[in-house]
DNA sequence: ACTTGTCGAGTAACCGGTTACTACGCCATT
DNA sequence: AATGGCGTAGTAACCGGTTACTCGACAAGT
């Protein structure tokens, strides 16, 4: 209506109500004596203009808690978007608020937003998600490590390898290789020998440390692990089904039984079999591995993973006063559900 | 190790590049010339001391752009996260931040956000997902829109109704009743006559406009839409499964298909109908809406709705200079995606 | 009556940047 | 030699808050 409105502030406050602006500051914060008279004459100038004090000139004149930064592939994910949900949550409960970044899995966009973020005082950075474990990795987040800490920010890696100690940054993960073991071990004890592991990315964190734990469970069973049983495949749907189908049209089936290294690799996998004529678990068993929304839909045996809590100890963490230069990581905890994609051979039934 | 290492000032820079502050500044912006030789002596400067610019502090002083905020019920639900992908995608590739709030559908912490928002100096605020559309809603809106507009932010409600000319607010949301049009007739072409609609929510704005395109489709068709075949619902999986379950114990079958409000109780229905011992789509034939995840796992005929899409419509929309008081709503298309969860009756097959 | 203490409010410095204005040195004119 | 113009760099005001310090008025103490 009448101009671009020049946006209230503190001293227009004052004017309209006839005291300097400190005693505005004053009666706003109220931890400083006001008579009550003032006082109300103050809080009627804001009612009646309208004032809302600016949050970015107060963080400059007095310490104020920054906000918590997390840096994902994507969020259309359900493994990232219930992390994402554990760290908004921890961190308004908190009162800090929650920056949110998306990468798309470019490394330039990261570097982008890390610098972003120490501009912008951020009191923790949360990279989530796994990733191509090698030098230019490490390299380039044991710089960020330095940079965050040198500018006041904290740094939290999780899902992804810890850094070591002497580097600032702090690690939350889950047990990935004794959840794969464990899925592995139920598999094993329904009588299944020959278990397609599908899934393998050689140098990719998340698929290293769970075929580590499927191998580990088949030795504790005394059986060597074989090679052909391990597939390599990408970490979505597509993949899952084109792997899984291309096995199936292969050649003789020399499996009873599949560990798809994600849940959505299972899915795409249960298509394929489908597809292929077969009925699971009657032809063929399935487990998974993250409990994400198909597992549920298609009743997959999976592994449960504490998504939404990783984001809160994520948080919880940075916002401590751990050292991290020194603080170990901290695993959390998984646990098997099991549906109806598994059958149990042999003795019975 | 040396004490709290107070944070690098600019004026710390210039102390050590032995000039003054003013250039320093302007040799890091570059917009105003600066002696080479000098330039070089500051970014050595900067370099050494690991200087970063205070972004709060340059916002006090130069008019920066503001911050996308995006208020969600929850980030783990694939409905709001394909939007709020959306959203930071468009924020980031217009240079905005991102920040994310989750409510749980509380409305106290969406006015705590709205008026942490307003502080922050936001550009755009984006309140998403469907509601209950009561008076007690509506003012609370228009008070938001006048509150934020007056403080120089822009309001957009994604997925909700609009509040109509003369409030500032901005509007984007898909076709519902469209969609549920569309996808009801193609139910009825397939031969269904008797089709249950599951998510019947009185006062819900999404459970209100896609019943709305359900009865249309079928008075289209000539069939007065039959109360009894509309089914209370919640919008979850859980409510699904026991809404299903319930009518299918209740009594006869009246119905050869099913239209879930949502594919999340979809998924729920299509879990019972099967532990009925029934077949999809053989003997029931259902469908959902918003081809989120479980949709493909299920192979269920549903309505895409382009959810990232309006994400970034929403931010387009925010970040232009559109006058909030007369834009009309813009509404978003949608179109069927046929898979497998609908048999054709009668003629042939 | 004079000192002292307390209460409430104002003045001005400060947070960390940007930038309008000023000042200085040097070269080209006249 | 005096003047004007240009290119650099410095000084200080400003953005919008907070708060240390100062000050005046009034009540209590001796």
């Amino acid at each position: 209506m009448s101009g671009p409105a020049r946006r209230v502030t503190i001293r227009d406050v004052a004017k309209h109500a006839g005291v300097s602006v400190a005693t505005v500051s004053r009666a706003l914060a109220g931890d400083y004596p006001v008579q009550p008279s003032t006082r109300r004459k103050v809080l009627r100038a804001v009612r009646e203009l309208d004032y809302v004090p600016n949050a970015q000139a107060r963080a400059l004149s007095v310490a104020s808690p920054g906000a918590v930064a997390i840096v994902v592939n994507s969020v259309n994910t359900a493994y990232y978007a219930y992390i994402a949900q554990g760290v908004e949550e921890q961190a308004a409960a908190e009162g800090r608020l929650s920056l949110i970044c998306t990468t798309g899995g470019d490394p330039e966009r990261e570097l982008a937003f890390v610098q972003t973020m120490r501009e912008q005082r951020a009191e923790a950075v949360i990279l989530v998600g796994s990733v191509i474990l090698d030098d230019d990795y490490l390299q380039r987040m044991t710089r960020y490590a330095h940079a965050l800490a040198a500018s006041g920010s904290r740094l939290v890696l999780c899902s992804r390898p810890p850094l070591g100690e002497g580097v600032p940054a702090l690690t939350v993960g889950f047990d990935n290789t004794g959840g794969a073991h464990a899925i592995t071990a139920h598999l094993l004890s329904a009588g299944h020998r020959r278990i397609l592991y599908l899934g393998l990315r050689p140098g990719h964190t998340t698929s290293d440390t769970r075929v580590a734990g499927y191998r580990a469970a088949l030795a504790d069973h005394g059986i060597e692990h074989d090679p052909a049983l391990e597939t390599r495949c990408d970490f979505d749907r597509r993949s899952g089904y084109t792997a899984m189908k291309q096995r199936l049209a292969d050649g003789p089936r020399d499996f009873t039984a599949v560990f798809a290294a994600t849940d959505v690799i299972a899915a795409g996998a249960v298509q394929a079999i489908r597809e292929h004529g077969l009925r699971i678990p009657d032809d063929i068993s399935i487990v998974g591995y993250d409990d994400v929304p198909p597992a549920e839909d298609i009743g997959l045996t999976t592994v449960h993973l504490p998504h939404t809590e990783l984001g809160r100890a994520a948080v919880r963490l940075a916002l401590s006063s751990k050292d991290p230069l020194t603080e170990p990581p901290i695993m959390l905890g998984t646990h098997i559900v099991v549906r109806s994609s598994v059958k149990r051979l042999g003795s019975g039934r």
